[in-house]
DNA sequence: GTAGTCACTATTTGA
DNA sequence: TAGTGACTAC
């Protein structure tokens, strides 16, 4: 990569506003930037320019939320100071606050080598909780309680203090879960003696370091990071504000932080964003410099007004007028369906009809939803269609279940006093440790503050039990050995050998069984690909790390699926608003924008989350370069009752010049397919099974006269064939219905079945 | 130990 | 409706 054109006209390539933006370098500056106003341009060029300048790229802290916003940054560095753009200090809070964590968690009671829990970990975690104080657990719901305990944790209430503050007693009394602080205060303790830190914690402790270290630490890093920027600062909590303010509120500052945002497309309130941070900040900084970016570069002028005119009945916002030149384009459908079948339909329809007038490609084309349980009826024309897409959220790989437990072998050989790993190897695969004995295990860890497998030398089992702890931890301890003279792939290979989780998957000999041998695989794959990975010698990435599991581990457990490979070549997307932001596609479909849905009832009731919901639909709809559709249903299945819906009002906010004539909403639905694809029949939904017959017709046969090749009919699978019945009695039947695992294991004395003629 | 049953719940989601 | 977690009955 040496000697790499390095551009120097990159000031050129910006307007007036946005090179202010970006050459204004001391002092606090305040980038307020609409959507497709070229944020990341800005963003990136700044830091171009620091380093330019003269200022070292270590000099330079950069804070983004997701880590695909941070490597598409480092990536468009590069483009113009060349490899110095790695030294840049950019990253997501927590991956960066993990890293200085890492070598400095020791001097407030954690060992550097702390496990991260997951969101998974902590709500298991609370529920033990809930369940050693005897609470009931359907008050005490642990998803609840976790996220109450995040609240506090974000906005900088320690257990003492929300056992003292009247607000969260009276709203826990409201609820009916008065003890919530006393769980909190348990869960802390925990944390700490299993060595394990919450996505909460990452910005807690590192307050509390620097805040606790104000000679040794808080000044070294202050020294350090001269110039400080945050990207979607709208994003922020209270608690990521007050670090922030840690590195750059001291005597003598030179109070060089750069905020970048956009209050109008803030949309994650509801997990402790809060515009006050911006108001805030123009009170602690005083002298700002404000730059507003309000030219917007990516849609046309149809877009671009219909998104004014739904923001504009937000009453808190900051005043901006975004604007644009390319005027004309096309204007914005709308789309009626009955039901939301016909919406499926129908957006499918106008999917075939756009690629073909338009010629545009499928990865042009996106469809965004409120709620991801919408996808479904899209991917099953799409399908029909024979259009590829690709499904964005749910699951990731790393939530997998196969994924957990041969990882939690992992956290454990790294970090023996994490329970939540603990609890989920020590008896998987099987090894007769049983619940009593995990009972005693954690009621004694508890009673002593240690972790699980400190304590278990002091307790006295049964000799069954104790033989077979023994081996479990004579296992764990080979699997440290390695770790220490191995590398993480090597390391990774020797636990999953090992461990017999995959012997375990193979001997279920199922279709299931062997995808998660092959979701195994990848991982090992994963690993390998990481530890091979060689570190550049020169413009070594600052972010870059060692190569021991334990390094994977951290690396892992900050990443989701969307930072991994993304090589699809022509897809159509699906994905909810939310995963949307900061994305553009020529053709945008937001479908589903009915009352109660987009706004969805939860935020009726509120006049603040309702402008949310209003700020989501802004941010859905400047998604669009091109061409926007909006549709809505008559009536839907919720819930599996039919609802009726009205249309949106948010459908109302937008002014009529901007909405295409003949698809208005007062005309009468179409019935049928339209023109251009002829007669398309309607296909039945995927999820409604129809029984094989009525079920009238269903009388159980005895179980005896059940033989090994008749088929059979079972009311839930269908009809089968029964493949073989072993010596307990229980058949393996193959049923036609189930594609995903077709064997089913079927006791006869009780199951419910018919021989068929 | 496990298949089946029951009761319950139901946004958005990064790290 | 559909997915999940807890319980139950062998």
């Amino acid at each position: 990569m040496q000697g790499k054109e390095l551009t120097s006209q990159y000031l050129d390539e910006l307007n007036d506003i946005q090179r202010k933006a970006v050459t204004t370098l001391d002092g606090p500056v305040m980038v307020i930037a609409g959507p497709g106003s070229g944020k990341t341009r800005v963003l990136t060029y700044r830091i171009a320019h620091l380093i330019r300048s003269g200022v070292a790229p270590w000099q330079i802290l950069a804070l983004t939320f997701t880590n695909k916003a941070a490597k598409e940054m480092k990536a468009r560095i590069e483009t113009v100071v060349g490899q110095s753009a790695y030294k840049v200090w950019a990253g997501t809070f927590h991956s960066l606050f993990a890293r200085i964590l890492r070598v400095e968690a020791h001097r407030i009671g954690y060992p550097n080598d702390f496990t991260i829990y997951d969101t998974d970990d902590s709500k298991s975690a609370v529920k033990e909780i809930i369940k050693s104080l005897k609470l009931d657990p359907k008050v005490y719901n642990n998803g609840a309680i976790r996220s109450r305990i995040s609240s506090a944790k974000s906005n900088l209430i320690t257990p003492r203090l929300y056992a003292a503050n009247e607000d969260y007693l009276n709203q826990d009394a409201v609820n009916r879960r008065p003890m919530t602080y006393k769980i909190y205060e348990k869960y802390v303790n925990k944390c700490i003696r299993s060595g394990a830190m919450d996505f909460d914690d990452l910005l807690l402790q590192m307050f509390k370091l620097l805040y606790q270290n104000p000679d040794n630490i808080r000044e070294k890093y202050q020294r350090q990071f001269k110039y400080l920027m945050v990207d979607e600062f709208q994003d922020t909590n209270f608690l990521q504000y007050e670090i922030l303010k840690q590195f750059c509120i001291y005597e003598n500052s030179p109070r060089n932080v750069c905020i970048v945002g956009d209050d109008a497309q803030s949309i994650y309130s509801f997990r402790g964003a809060t515009i006050e941070n911006i108001l805030q900040f123009e009170n602690d900084f005083p002298e700002l410099q404000t730059f507003k970016l309000e030219q917007n570069y990516r849609s046309t002028s149809h877009i671009v007004q219909a998104a004014n005119d739904i923001i504009n009945n937000n009453t808190r916002q900051i005043q901006k007028k975004i604007w644009t030149d390319r005027i004309g384009g096309h204007k914005i459908k709308m789309v009626k369906a009955m039901t939301e079948n016909e919406e499926g339909k129908m957006v499918a329809d106008n999917i075939v009809e756009q690629k073909n007038r338009y010629s545009l490609a499928n990865k042009d084309i996106a469809i965004l939803y409120r709620t991801n349980a919408q996808s479904r009826i899209f991917e099953e024309y799409l399908r029909r269609y024979n259009i590829p897409y690709k499904i964005y959220g749910g699951l990731s790989f790393y939530q997998r279940k196969e994924i957990k437990d041969i990882i939690a072998y992992m956290r454990l050989s790294i970090n023996s006093k994490d329970d939540e790993a603990f609890k989920r190897v020590i008896n998987y695969p099987r090894r007769g440790i049983g619940q009593t004995t995990l009972a005693k295990i954690s009621t004694i860890a508890d009673d002593n503050d240690v972790s699980m497998w400190e304590c278990l030398n002091s307790i006295d089992f049964n000799v069954r039990a104790k033989q077979k702890l023994i081996d479990f931890v004579k296992l764990i301890r080979t699997f440290q050995a390695k770790a220490v003279q191995a590398d993480a792939y090597k390391t990774a290979l020797f636990i999953v050998k090992k461990s017999g989780i995959v012997d375990l998957l193979k001997s279920e000999n199922s279709i299931e069984g062997q995808a998660r041998i092959d979701n195994i695989n990848a991982l090992l794959d994963g690993i390998q690909e990481f530890t091979e990975d060689d570190v550049l010698d020169e413009g070594e990435d600052i972010n870059k790390q060692e190569r021991t599991l334990a390094d994977f581990l951290q690396t892992i457990s900050l990443m989701t699926d969307q930072d991994k490979n993304t090589e699809n070549p022509d897809t159509i997307t699906m994905m909810s608003v939310h995963a949307a932001k900061g994305l553009e596609y020529k053709s945008v479909f937001v479908v589903g924008v009915e009352e109660n849905l987009f706004p969805s009832y939860m935020s009726l009731s509120s006049p603040d989350q309702l402008e949310e919901e209003r700020r989501l639909f802004y941010v859905a709809i400047t998604r669009a370069e091109e061409h926007i559709c909006l549709s809505f249903a008559n009536s839907r299945y919720q819930y599996g009752n039919v609802r009726y819906n009205d249309p949106s009002r948010f459908l109302e906010e937008i002014s009529n010049d901007d909405v295409e004539a003949n698809i208005s909403m007062k005309k009468k639905p179409e019935f049928g397919p339209p023109k251009i694809l002829g007669n398309f029949k309607p296909l039945k939904s995927a999820t409604q099974k129809s029984l094989p017959m009525d079920v009238g017709d269903f009388s159980p046969s005895p179980a005896a006269d059940i033989k090994v090749g008749h088929k059979i009919l079972h009311l839930k699978f269908g009809i089968g064939e029964v493949l073989s019945i072993d010596e307990r009695n229980v058949a393996t039947i193959k049923f036609d219905s189930n594609i995903d695992s077709p064997e089913k294991r079927i006791m006869l004395q009780y199951a419910r079945l018919q021989i068929m003629e």
